[in-house]
DNA sequence: ACCTGAACACCGTTCAAGT
DNA sequence: ACCTGAACACCGTTCAAGT
C-alpha cells in the first residue's frame, strides 16, 4: 500500500530556493533541505537524483520564472526587455543565476525563452539562416553582462553607468541588425 | 631562529592547479593540496588566508600567463589575438576559467589585460571618453562567450561555428568601433 | 618562524531496514 | 512506496603545542 507522499520535488526546490536567498548557495547542502522540510537528508533522493540535480531544478525554476514579452511590442523593445528582466534575475538571485554558465542548460523554459528571441530577430529582418547565430551573440553579450554585474566584475561602478552600458550594447546590436536586414532585402 | 620554509605560495598554487588538471576542481580541498605537497593541511594556512584565496590565487596565474599582443600588430588584430587566448585558456581550465565571473578581480594581470585592451581601442580612434566603456562591452561579450564554452553552454555546436560566432561578433564590434571613431573624427 | 595533532562542526551518498 | 538510521569517506578551520 503506498503511503502517502509528504514532499514533492516542487516542494524541495521551494526550500531550496529558499535558503538560497536567506542564507546564500553555500549554505545549500542536501542536509540543510533536508531540516527545513523536517525530513532525514536520504528522504530527497526520492524527488532529485543528487545534489547537481537540485541545483539544475533550481536554475530551471528561475528561467522559467522569466516573463516573455508581450508579442504586440516592437522586436527591439521586446529584446530590451528580456535583457532587463535577466539582470533583474540575476540581481535577486546572484550565486544561482552564476549556474547559468557552469553547464548547459537545455530545459524547456531555457528553449521558451530562446524561441522568443528568434520571434524577435525575425520581426527585425534577421534572415532564417542567421538566426540562429546572431541569438547566440545576443544572448551571451546579455547573460555575461548579468553574469558580471551578478559575480560583482562591476561593483565599482554606478548603476545608472552600468544601465547606459548596457543600452548602448543593444543600440550597437541593433544597428547591426539593422545592416544585415536592409543587406538582406 | 626561524625555521627553514618548506614551502612558499607559489608551491601552494602550483599544486592546486596540478590537482584542478589532473583530477578537476572539485577534487581540490585544502588537504588535496597539502597532501601532494606532503604537509598538513594546517600548513597551508601561512601561504593564503583560506581556501577562497587560493582559488583567487589560481584566477589570478592563469591571467597572469595570458599573452599580450605585439604592440606592433594592427589593433583589430592584438583585439582578435586576445580573444583567441582568452577561448583557449577557458578550454584548457573550464573550471578555473567560470571562477572569473564569480568574484571581482582587480589584480596586476587583470589591470594590465585591460590596459591592452585601452591601447587597441585608442588606436582604433575611440575617443578617450568612451574607452572604458566600449571595453566593458567587449570583454564582457569575449569573457561571456569563452565562459558558455568552458561550462558547456555551447556543447551542441561544431567548434567551426563557434568560431565563426566570435568572427562575427568581433566583426560588428569593429564596425561599431569604425562608426564611432569617424562620427567623432 | 614554521609546522603539527587533535578536535569541531560540518559535507554527499550508499545500504539495509522499517512501516 | 516512502522514509529512516547508521555508517563511510570526506570537508574547512581553530587552537594549543612542538621544534
Amino acid at each position: 500500500m503506498p503511503r502517502q507522499a509528504r514532499i514533492s520535488r516542487a516542494d524541495v526546490l521551494e526550500a531550496t530556493l529558499a535558503i538560497a536567498e536567506e542564507r546564500g548557495l553555500a549554505a545549500v547542502s542536501m542536509r540543510s533541505v533536508a531540516a527545513r522540510l523536517g525530513v532525514t537528508p536520504m528522504a530527497l533522493y526520492r524527488h532529485v537524483r543528487d545534489k547537481q540535480d537540485l541545483l539544475d531544478g533550481l536554475v530551471e525554476r528561475l528561467l522559467a520564472e522569466l516573463p516573455i514579452p508581450d508579442a504586440g511590442l516592437p522586436w527591439d523593445q521586446r529584446l530590451r526587455a528580456m535583457a532587463a528582466s535577466l539582470r533583474a534575475t540575476a540581481a535577486r538571485h546572484p550565486d544561482v543565476f552564476l549556474m547559468l554558465l557552469h553547464r548547459p542548460v537545455m530545459t524547456p523554459a531555457a528553449r521558451r525563452t530562446r524561441e522568443a528571441v528568434y520571434d524577435a530577430l525575425r520581426d527585425g529582418g534577421v534572415s532564417e539562416e542567421l538566426i540562429p547565430r546572431v541569438e547566440r551573440l545576443l544572448s551571451t553579450f546579455v547573460i555575461g553582462f548579468a553574469a558580471s554585474e551578478a559575480g560583482g566584475r562591476f561593483a565599482m561602478h554606478d548603476r545608472r553607468v552600468l544601465d547606459d552600458d548596457i543600452d548602448a550594447g543593444l543600440q550597437a546590436f541593433f544597428a547591426a541588425v539593422e545592416r544585415l536586414a536592409t543587406q538582406t532585402a
